[in-house]
DNA sequence: ATGGGTTCTTTCTACCACGGAAAGAACTGC
DNA sequence: GCAGTTCTTTCCGTGGTAGAAAGAACCCAT
């Protein structure tokens, strides 16, 4: 949702620019190999950024009888970006360096389902995680939902809330001043692993999120995946066993059914004949619980061949996991990777499974690195040199 | 498996001549809106194809009170490419003009497998091949096999044939005298449905191959993707039924165990008491008798729960359906789009299901299409004029 | 038949991004 | 302090690309 009148960044200047914020200090030589241009195509490239203040160099690094280099890095300080994810009942919002570090976080309760009570809460949260960090100004916000969001910031459908084409980033730029965007909240969480997660230089790797639903996400060849079917949660209803309980939409045994919290919630609680929550069945089963452990070992073997279709079907061998349910992952690992050695064909490379243990944090996250690369790209180079704080927005 | 001195095509011209080649007669204007280029541009990037004499224009198509375009077109009859696929028992081979059109196959019986007896055998079919069509010289030769092949077309394993690193490209080259490419049987025919098949626009779309075995490959953003498994059949051992057949590799409702031809010839012969072929049981489901309609029932349903798990996980709309044994389609489609349908959230886009025919000539032909984008990204235009019949090669 | 309108194609020219070469800079070790 | 090495910059040439304008080919209305 920001206006883009002058030409924009190149694509050399754009892939510089990743490669500096998510390679953090590097040298020119380094980015001239991994970019594949010349040491003279690097200097030209990198004065522009240099001189708005928007990379910085780094002390020199001295490694031997050469010269040493002088590290590319960016000024991480430079700008502030706020990242919302809305949920059904609450707004949970993270303040963020130009990494997507977390600095600063605070949640709001929904009480409402209405847009504009949604746009207002969300505003005054973004508000005051801004408040909450001093030392650069926010340069985006970026809010992320369950649902279809166009890439101008349109909610075609939020079932969860009965939304349907409301123009939640125009609205929230409005009501905050702060260039926005909206996006889907699995997507999001993926750019975010394609940028700053452990994956970031795999270049192709799924992610499956666990928690209130399932989500699935993929990039292959460094582009994250979109289809018109983006944020239906098609990936968090594969038929993983065939007696398995239904979910909610009826699918017996599908990844929702066997891994989203509410339905081990409820397959415990009526396993134990009383109501226990996600977290409790984790911890009886940590205790040794025979009930919850068997519950929580069928969930690790129906999210081991959850991992050997993803592998085998998105043709990728990298996985992250992510989300607020994630702890599963501590008791039910052993069960899952059993299943998806397995499922997989012995002659094949092991699949690699990265955790990711942040958690709830991880979706605010997410939405705050959708604001930095939106801003990235619509970063502006050509107009005359602008000082630092203003070298983002405007 | 061709030297490459010369610098080769820029990424524009390889890209215009791919969409020349694609989408037939085309004129400049439209390449203009296709590849996102300036008139000025087309005219110096046709320029060397057609005075080489690899395109041609075609007749001008006037429509309207306009000046009717001079569309390009490739000569498609400037060089003949060959394809041979290699099963374990049979060398099937095809000769195409340079758009993968089968103008004339011969097969050979495989009695050996060594590598030096087979080599021996598919440079004769191509010798007996190249002398079934006259008019124009055969500038490349593919073949395909079922195993993983290296990019310099080195066959580090084929266990159905017990090969192990064996240069296969290199000496077909040399028994041959032909620029020779390997590549594994199901990237090959992927790479034909992407350049060839009415899904050649599409982008992002699945290849299910129904045969002797089920092969399984992916297009996204335009490119096939490998990864170091591709060859081992991963995609066909998916889990379908829990309570299924094993398939020869022991899982237990595999693609494999419910799809693949020797699998439901199995199955059928041993519910029907005595020994049946693959083509016997269509023929009977075809017929009416219920206890192969029940096969090829279960069979469509599987094929279903497939092709949702693959929309889902591989995040695409559109799938070909191809190989020798997709006769099955004709059976067992109700049944599959059923299965399909229930798997699939009702608000998503339907998915496309495209039939490729063409049977076990898809095989060869794939092996051809590898050939001719081999020849494509060995072409010099860099060099003096050569006239029509050396432009390839050489 | 003649000129106007439209679209396709080519020519000419200017531009910009990139790479190659060589010089300069910074450091270690002898 | 000089040799050796690597990193970085400057200068300049090249090649691919777009913009503008002219030319070409056609239909149609007058």
């Amino acid at each position: 949702m920001s206006d883009d009148q002058t030409p924009g960044l190149g694509k050399t200047s754009r892939e510089l620019a990743r490669q500096v914020l998510v390679h953090g200090p590097i040298s020119r030589a380094d980015l001239g190999n991994r970019l594949d241009l010349s040491p003279a195509s690097l200097t030209r490239l990198s004065r522009p950024f240099l001189d708005r203040g928007i990379f910085v160099e780094a002390p020199a690094t001295a490694h031997g009888a050469h010269r040493p280099a002088k590290p590319l890095d960016v000024h991480v300080d430079a700008a502030r970006f706020i990242g919302v994810k809305i949920t059904g009942d609450t707004a949970y919002g993270v303040i963020t360096n130009l990494r997507a570090t977390p600095l600063a976080d605070a949640s709001r309760a929904l009480t409402s389902a209405a847009f504009d009570d949604i746009v207002a809460v969300v505003a005054s949260l973004a508000d005051e995680l801004d408040r909450a960090t001093a030392g650069a100004p926010v340069a985006g916000l970026g809010v992320t939902i369950g649902g279809h969001v166009t890439d101008d910031g349109v909610v075609t459908r939020a079932t969860f809330l009965g939304w349907h084409d409301v123009p939640l980033a125009a609205a929230l730029e409005a009501a905050t001043g702060l260039p926005t965007c909206a996006e889907n909240d699995v997507t999001a969480l993926t750019i975010a692993q394609q940028w700053f997660g452990e994956l970031r230089d795999a270049g192709s790797f799924a992610v499956v999120t666990v928690g209130a639903g399932v989500g699935y996400g993929l990039v292959i060849h460094d582009r994250v995946i979109k289809t018109p079917n983006t944020g239906l949660g098609l990936g968090g209803h594969i038929p993983l066993v065939d007696d398995g309980p239904p979910c909610f939409l009826g699918h017996p045994g599908c990844s929702t059914a066997m891994l989203a919290s509410p339905s081990i919630a409820a397959h415990a609680s009526q396993q134990l004949g009383r109501t226990v929550g996600y977290g409790e069945v984790l911890d009886l089963a940590g205790a040794g619980d025979p009930t919850a452990r068997s519950i929580t070992d069928t969930a690790g073997r129906a999210l081991g061949r959850l991992l050997s279709c993803i592998t085998n079907l998105a043709m990728v061998d990298s996985i992250v996991l992510a989300g607020d349910g994630i702890a599963l992952w501590d008791l039910a690992a052993p069960s899952a990777l059993a299943q998806l050695t397995a499922d997989r064909d012995p002659q094949a490379t092991p699949v690699h499974i990265v955790i990711d243990p942040s958690g709830f944090t991880a979706w605010a996250r997410g939405a705050a690195a959708v604001a930095i690369t939106r801003a990235l790209d619509s970063l502006r180079l050509t107009t005359p040199a602008a000082t630092l704080p203003h070298a983002f927005g405007g």
